[in-house]
DNA sequence: CGGCAAACCTGCGAGC
DNA sequence: TGCTCGCAGGTTTGCC
């Protein structure tokens, strides 16, 4: 799915499409995504000019002029696309696994599709959002200012877990999944295995400074593009092309200049049932 | 509370 | 060709 990097091009990508518009037109398709949606899903959203797209963790969060916010998650494969007004007036048929429709005034259409359904649609309002089920407990965006080497060691502090497992946790810090998870241990040369408790003081700083620079490399190629995930736009993702260990099992480490006969290359191992890619020689 | 496996659902590639 | 199996970018639940 669809991680920080991903989401927040997402975002990018949609919020000159939405900002200033009226939704004209909101289509559900299903009664429930991972969630059923809220009711009167449709009613809530048609005839509100969008004020804001923005994004915490790994959720779309659309702003509307009366307050109400649209909280969307993407899942493992879900997908936003633009498409612009059709010139012969006949709006598209829906494809397979498209969910939800928004029309704007202008006649753009962003059709939400996920053939997984793991994604989810809610509605709340600004005043409740900080204090919404979904987003009361997750960590510190790591490309804020309250993320840190010390704050990252401080949430890991007690952890007895894998540092990997540790940070796949959003309530650790928010956004990171398993692609970027395996690239920042990379990084920051630190073993997926190792304690997450004894990731501290040095460390959590290099630790820290990998997550955020991963994340930020990723945005500026626009994602990584496996299977599902576009962005808005339809363009592919371009950071799969420069992942250092992911889905790279028996490559040769970017790092090392040792014989991959020898070690064996990049390790894929299953931690907490998900695959982890390292290189041995490198973390530790 | 912490940690882990399983569950949710569909699609795709590999192997037989 | 067609079947089965394993695996996939996430999150929650339930069990120890």
């Amino acid at each position: 799915m669809p991680e920080l990097p991903e989401v927040e091009t997402v975002c990018r990508g949609l919020a000159p499409h939405l900002e200033g518009r009226v939704l004209a037109r909101v289509v559900q398709r299903r009664p429930d995504l991972r969630f059923p949606f809220p009711p009167k899903f449709c009613e809530r959203l048609t005839g509100r000019r969008v004020a804001a797209v923005r994004r915490r963790a790994k959720y779309i969060l659309v702003h509307l002029d009366d307050g109400t916010v649209l909280i969307a998650h993407l899942g493992m494969s879900g997908r936003m696309m633009i498409t612009p007004k059709s010139h012969d007036g006949e709006p598209a048929e829906p494809a397979a696994h498209d969910h939800v429709i928004f029309e704007t005034d202008d006649g753009t259409t962003v059709t939400f599709n996920d053939a997984r359904r793991f994604g989810l649609m809610d509605l709340t309002d600004e005043a409740a959002l900080n204090e919404h089920p979904l987003l009361r407990t997750l960590g510190p965006e790591p490309l804020g200012n309250e993320f840190s080497g010390p704050v990252l060691a401080e949430r890991l502090a007690g952890r007895m877990s894998p540092i990997k497992a540790a940070l796949l946790d959003q309530t650790v810090v928010a956004g990171l999944g398993n692609i970027y998870v395996s690239e920042a241990l990379f990084q920051a040369r630190l073993s997926p295995k190792r304690m997450a408790a004894t990731v501290s003081g040095a460390k959590a700083e290099r630790l820290a400074t990998a997550v955020r620079d991963v994340l930020a490399r990723a945005i500026a190629a626009g994602g990584s593009s496996l299977k599902d995930y576009r962005q808005a736009s339809g363009e592919l993702g371009y950071f799969q092309h420069q992942f250092s260990v992911y889905d790279r099992e028996g490559q040769p480490c970017p790092g090392c200049t040792c014989d991959v006969a020898k070690t064996g290359g990049v390790r894929r191992i299953v931690q907490s049932g998900r695959s982890t890619f390292y290189c041995a020689q490198r973390q530790r």
